[in-house]
DNA sequence: CGGTCGAACGCAACACGTTGCAATAGCAAT
DNA sequence: ATTGCTATTGCAACGTGTTGCGTTCGACCG
């Protein structure tokens, strides 16, 4: 029987999605490069979070010469393809979600570090209560609100 | 007939709060110095929002040789006292609410810069839905949500 | 397979914020 | 007024991220 691939499980992450890169880079009169094949690959191996300074220091691993300045350019470019998306934790540092899916938030807890998506529901509530207020359209994919978790509070 | 003094009209800030700092700086143990005095007296003269490089910038006007790492440490304490609330920009960069009143969240227009805050019950709305959600005990003073103001979305 | 164009690179400088440490100076008590 | 304790300061170094610019090299074409 072969296997369903409608449905992924948890821990089968379907990274499909970087290996069209070089090819939409390319369409988009833009570059495959080995600086960015080097970040992709490192990505590849990513799910959920990350800090750029995290990113920077596994490409290093891989290609001693790593530049960070390239490294963010490239993020900055696969950020608008939508194959990372990137947040401020608390102190204002970057975080990158790999392979993000659907749009959405985050929550940082200030106590033990951990970080929770905001599910769909919730985040369509904290949408519509804004746009309810002063028709501010809310852009979900860079909201991350701290605060403390239920393990962490009383 | 003498002015009333429970209602204050909106551009006339109560500013008095500044006056009790020097007693309440000593009686936690903590020093009123010239440096603390330039921040305060910088302070005293805004309202709303403002950078912590616009207050630096500010303290050099009275005192030139005003150290950033001396405001940030002062910032910090004033922040422990309720005077002033910081949030993160768009790109992370520290704004600072001076005398912020109740806790509240703040909206941010990526197109025009402009910012709002979220009124009361628009957040209580925001922290009964993550509450509801994972328990997730928010803390509002430090939301910042971008996204499109009603002038700048279509 | 060369030649051309300009996207991307590396680097240096900058901006913002934090941290460790030795020297200074509030402040309270004498 | 002097003294002693220690909070605070200034500085230097660091961490993270951005920007400008001259050089390189990827992509496409003949
Ligand atoms: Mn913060
Ligand atoms: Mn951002
Ligand atoms: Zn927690
Ligand atoms: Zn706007």
């Amino acid at each position: 029987m072969p296997q369903v691939d409608e449905h992924l499980i948890d821990d089968d992450i379907d990274t499909s999605a970087w290996d069209g890169v070089p090819i939409r880079l390319r369409a988009a009169g833009l570059r495959w490069t080995p600086q960015r094949r080097t970040l992709v690959d490192v990505l590849r191996e990513h799910q959920g979070h990350v800090t750029a300074t995290e990113l920077i220091s596994r490409c290093r691993e891989r290609d001693q010469t790593t530049t960070p300045s390239t490294v963010y350019r490239t993020l900055d470019v696969l950020e608008e393809f939508g194959l990372v998306a990137h947040g401020h934790g608390h102190d204002g540092r970057e975080e990158y979600h790999v392979l993000p899916g659907e749009t959405h938030g985050h929550l940082y807890c200030e106590a033990c570090g951990r970080q929770w998506e905001i599910r769909p529901e919730t985040g369509a509530a904290i949408v519509d209560a804004l746009a309810a207020d002063l028709g501010f359209e809310v852009d979900l994919s860079h909201v991350t609100i701290s605060g403390h978790c239920q393990g962490c509070h009383d």
